[in-house]
DNA sequence: GGATAATCGAGACGGTACGTCGCGTCTTCAT
DNA sequence: ATGAAGACGCGACGTACCGTCTCGATTATCC
């Protein structure tokens, strides 16, 4: 029918998507609205019913349909949270707890690298580290969502391995002049290219292997 | 007169998008087929409107109707071809000509491999790298089509590659014991972390940075 | 993303049709469904889309593709409310109040029958008693649809000539032992041979001329 | 494509579906063709297989794809024979023998016609009956082969009817002044209108209800 | 404590695209 | 020229999800 009787303006900009998906309830707004609050167990179960249909079928097996009924919810109540579904995809991956924790620190920041990639490896040879890829990969690149997205799963530990070189450079462990950038892209694009491509498995020995060869370049 | 004393079984599996979506004209099979056959006009004017639609929108708009439409072709014959969306994309981008071709040999075969990680690298930057990228992470790896996409793009450089590094290796020009498919993971692997997450450009200087700083770790 | 891997359950069985088709509203279920409820506005626009359609080209003319356009609403809204065409276009034919009326009350109830007949030929004369008659063939007799589109159309008006033809002969204007349902399908078969076979026109004349006969076989 | 390179016209009006549908062998062309002759076999093996769809699954069943299928006969063969799907159907219907004999003569008139009337409710009451049926209804009226059709299987019967009132009018045993074409639609009408409306049984009982009340109108 | 307001479950709605089926035409090779 | 095979343009089918909208029914805060 399509009758729009009452143009209404957008009823008022609701700070859903950016703050929620980044899940820092931090930002709680002072201000208490005046009706009935979001119930945060709904949002958590709308994020288990996204991981859980992820991890059966895929991030296609995610649908905004699918996780409603999954999670007992109505489907605007999962727009109230995010505004699409790969909001909603990535909200629930980056909800979850099980991230590569910063490695216990060895003696040798050289050590603590190789240690952490280890730790990175083993999140992305499961089957959420292929779901985090691919929805990497796929989603438009300049959104804040998928920004936050990449930062969180991939550039963080990457900043971590940053600190860790400088500090080995400081050290002297490394010799003068090399590119860290560089090198930091040199292990952490190893790790995600065999991941994507599958010519080959990822496995500790890999990672060893691959650790030591790059710092060999960063060496002599 | 051809009685049916057989009842007829399901008319067959065709091996329609497999060896056709390869673009492989070697597998042309010797039995003539009965019926009139393919038009290969009709292939490539469908494949031509999937890569015009990429083109204009990302893999995203690339839908079957709009592919079918544009090429003046109806539904069913796209259907006849490839099996599903993600097979004509993935055709129609590996039927395009525009690859990077294999150096013109320098006289140093660490030069050439410089030379190709700069042809990968643009073509990588492009809009239809960008394509290519998403529909690799999109797609289900093990998917004929997908194996053969990968290697298409992918895999094939850098078996172009291990050949470069393997000659500079028995010409005395690398260390002994090195990890050739390693370091091959470190150079193109750094490529596609750029292009995937996007903390930094690919340009030139940071081609020629990668792979000096990679052949330096395969040296003394 | 969208590739549905899992096909999911069928969802349920909805006894949308069945109720709604008949048109009979006394069935209206005292339970309140929960979720926004269906617009009558809606159902109306598809059924006057519908008739305009199989004015214009008869029933083969009603697809749901352009009952859908035609009313402004998306296609899985029409399925909503009837499972396929046949239901559609029944449902269309049957909302329609033009339907020949009880013949306001002569004196005589034999009089009455005629005047009765005469209507329901007008009715299949025009361009709607067409499109009824080859609905009803086309059918699936066993339908539920069906049987009230059947029963709608031409056994109430059957109905009805039962309770005159019962009036007439305890009034004692007709002859013992007469076979009523015969008779009654002399009358009204007659009018739906003619309809269907056009090796004769139907007129008043032949109306009269058929009740006459008929009532004659049913005097001494 | 779509490219009519040769804007060829229609090569030769054939006078494939009118002679052929009615089956009638007798008008053979006595000038005999250039190429390989059509094959009657090719022709009844076309018919034997629609009739067999039709058994299985009504008229709606027979689709020109099955039909060729079943056949063993390619789609455009099917089409050189007949132009459509109708016309095959009925066609198939047609070139069965299985039709109400002309009764073997009674000594009377009357008797001859409840006996034919009878035949007529047989064939009626099979599964054929209710093809033929439907396919009249559904039919354009004014198509040669729709015409040809309904002649075939019921205005033939009509006729052969009609020749046994006069009869038996000629015979004194009816009273002057009566409506044949009337008492004819009677009869067959009321066959009809319960094969289509379903209301009620046909049986030889009703069928001799049936002709007695008739026969009764037309004598007092 | 009663009005007010946002939330929630449910599900109808306008769309867009899916992948399939059948039509009737065409093109090919073999007979 | 006929025939089997089957590709082709076309149009419609019925289904899956999208993201939005309306319902009645909860909860909260505010007056």
């Amino acid at each position: 029918m399509r009758v729009p009787v009452k143009p209404v303006v957008k009823p008022v900009l609701k700070p859903n998507s950016a703050a929620a998906a980044a899940g820092s309830p931090a930002a709680a707004s002072p201000v208490r609205g005046r009706g009935r609050p979001r119930s945060p167990q709904i949002r958590d179960a709308i994020l288990r019913a996204a991981r859980a249909l992820m991890d059966e079928a895929g991030p296609a097996g995610l649908t905004m349909e699918a996780v409603a009924e999954r999670a007992g919810v109505g489907k605007p109540t999962v727009y109230r949270w995010w505004p699409n579904r790969h909001a909603v995809a990535m909200a629930a991956l980056m909800d979850d707890a099980a991230l590569p924790k910063a490695a216990a620190r060895k003696r040798s920041p050289l050590r603590a690298l190789e240690q952490q990639m280890l730790a990175v490896s083993e999140t992305l040879a499961s089957r959420q580290g292929r779901n985090v890829t691919a929805m990497i990969a796929a989603a438009d690149p300049d959104t804040e969502v998928a920004k936050a997205f990449r930062h969180h799963f991939v550039l963080a530990r990457r900043s971590e391995g940053r600190a860790l070189i400088e500090e080995a450079a400081q050290a002297g462990e490394l010799r003068a002049g090399l590119d860290v950038e560089v090198a930091l892209d040199q292990l952490y694009g190893a790790l995600f290219f065999r991941m994507l491509m599958g010519h080959a498995g990822i496995d500790a020995g890999f990672v060893r292997a691959l650790v030591k060869q790059v710092v060999r370049g960063l060496t002599a």
